[in-house]
DNA sequence: GTCTATAATATGATAGAC
DNA sequence: GTCTATCATATTATAGAC
C-alpha cells in the first residue's frame, strides 16, 4: 500500500474552507488551495478526482453538514425556545470565527442561482435555515406568517451583517446580529408588556 | 486623428459594471468584459491603461457617484425624512435592478478590507451610507446612537436582502427590505401610540 | 480609437516515479 | 498517498498596423 495520509481527510477540508470563504470559487487557485492545505497539487487531486469543483463541493457540503448538527438540531431540539436561539447562536458564532469569516453560501454564490455548480445546494441551504429560524420562532408562539418573517429578518440580518463586517473591518456589525437573534426570532415581551425597543 | 469612440464611455462603464457584478473581480476574465462590453480587449486596454483592476475601479467609482447624487444626495435634503426615504429607496430599487443585481461592495471585497485594491473605497463607501442613513434617522427625531443603530439596520438588511435574493433565486427579500427601509429608519409611530408591529 | 496578432505567464489538470 | 515534472489551455497584457 501507499504511504499513509500525512494529513487527516477533515483538517484539509478545513483549510480549503478557508481559501474559498476568504477568496471565493474563482478567486482560488490551485497554487493557493495546495499551498493552504499543506499537499502539493497533485496531491489534492488523488483526494478530490473532480478537481477544484469537487473540493469546494466538499467544502461546502461539510459546512452545510456542521451547520445542519450545529445549528439547525439545537434549533429543531425541545428545549424552551429562547435556550435553542441561544445555542444555535453561539454556534454560528462559532463557525463564522466570530464574524471574521465570510459566509460560503455568499463567497459561492452566482448571479442567477440555476447556473453555478453550486445554486442547488446553495438554495436549499437557505431555504433549510429559514425553515428551521421558523420553527423556533413558531415554537416561540409566533403566527405561521409572522415566523416566516422573522425567519427571513434572521437569515438577511446574518448575512448582511458578514457583508457589513468585511467591508468595514470590524466584527462589530455580526457581534450585535448575534445579540439580537433571540429577539428576532422570538417575541419581545410577553403580550401585556409595553415596548421600550427602538425608542431611545 | 483616430476613429472616433465606438461606444460612449459611460454605456462601456455599465456593461463592465454589470459583468462585476455578476461574477466578481476575479470571476471576470478580459475576454468576458471585451465580450461584453463590445470592445476588443486591446481597445480596452486603450481606454483603461491600468487593465482589469483600474476597469475595476473606474466602475466602483461611478457606482459610487451614481448612489452619491441619487441616494445619499437625497437622504440629506431638506423635506420630509420619510419622503427623502422614500426617493432612497426608489432610486436604490433602480440601482440593483430590484434586486437582480448584487452589490459590488459585496462582489469587490476581500477577506481582509486593508488587502484588496479595493478595501479602502468599500469601507468609506459603507461609512458614507451608514452616515446618511442616521443623517435621516436623526433628522425623523432619533436620537444619535438610535440614528446609529437604525442606520446599521439598514445597511445590513440591504446587503443581507441582496445575498438572499440571489441565493434562493427571488427578488422577494429585498423587495421587502425596500418596503421596510422607511420604518427601519424613521420611528414607526408617534411616542404614545401603542405598537401592532410583530404581533400576528 | 480600434483592430489582429502575439507575447509572457498563470491556471487547471495529468503522467508516472517512489 | 505523495511527489516532481509536464501538458494544454486560458489568462493578462502588449505591439504595431490602419
Amino acid at each position: 500500500m501507499g504511504r499513509p495520509p500525512s494529513i487527516d481527510e477533515d483538517e484539509v477540508i478545513a483549510r480549503l474552507a478557508k481559501v474559498f470563504s476568504d477568496v471565493g470559487y474563482d478567486g482560488a487557485s490551485l497554487a493557493q488551495l495546495a499551498e493552504a492545505s499543506g499537499l502539493k497539487k497533485a496531491s489534492l487531486y488523488h483526494r478530490f478526482p473532480g478537481g477544484k469543483k469537487q473540493m469546494a463541493e466538499d467544502v461546502l457540503t461539510a459546512a452545510l453538514d456542521w451547520i445542519a448538527a450545529n445549528v439547525l438540531a439545537p434549533l429543531a431540539g425541545d428545549g424552551p425556545p429562547r435556550e435553542r436561539i441561544a445555542l444555535a447562536a453561539e454556534n454560528l458564532d462559532t463557525f463564522y470565527r466570530g464574524g471574521h469569516r465570510a459566509c460560503l453560501l455568499n463567497m459561492l454564490s452566482s448571479p442567477r442561482n440555476e447556473d453555478g455548480p453550486f445554486g442547488k445546494a446553495i438554495r436549499e441551504a437557505f431555504e433549510a435555515l429559514l425553515a428551521a429560524f421558523a420553527g423556533v420562532a413558531r415554537a416561540a408562539g409566533a403566527s405561521e406568517a409572522d415566523a416566516r418573517a422573522r425567519a427571513e429578518r434572521a437569515v438577511v440580518t446574518m448575512q448582511g451583517s458578514l457583508v457589513l463586517s468585511r467591508g468595514i473591518g470590524s466584527t462589530g456589525p455580526f457581534g450585535r446580529f448575534l445579540d439580537e437573534l433571540p429577539d428576532i426570532l422570538a417575541a419581545e415581551a410577553g403580550p401585556a408588556r409595553s415596548r421600550k425597543v427602538q425608542q431611545p
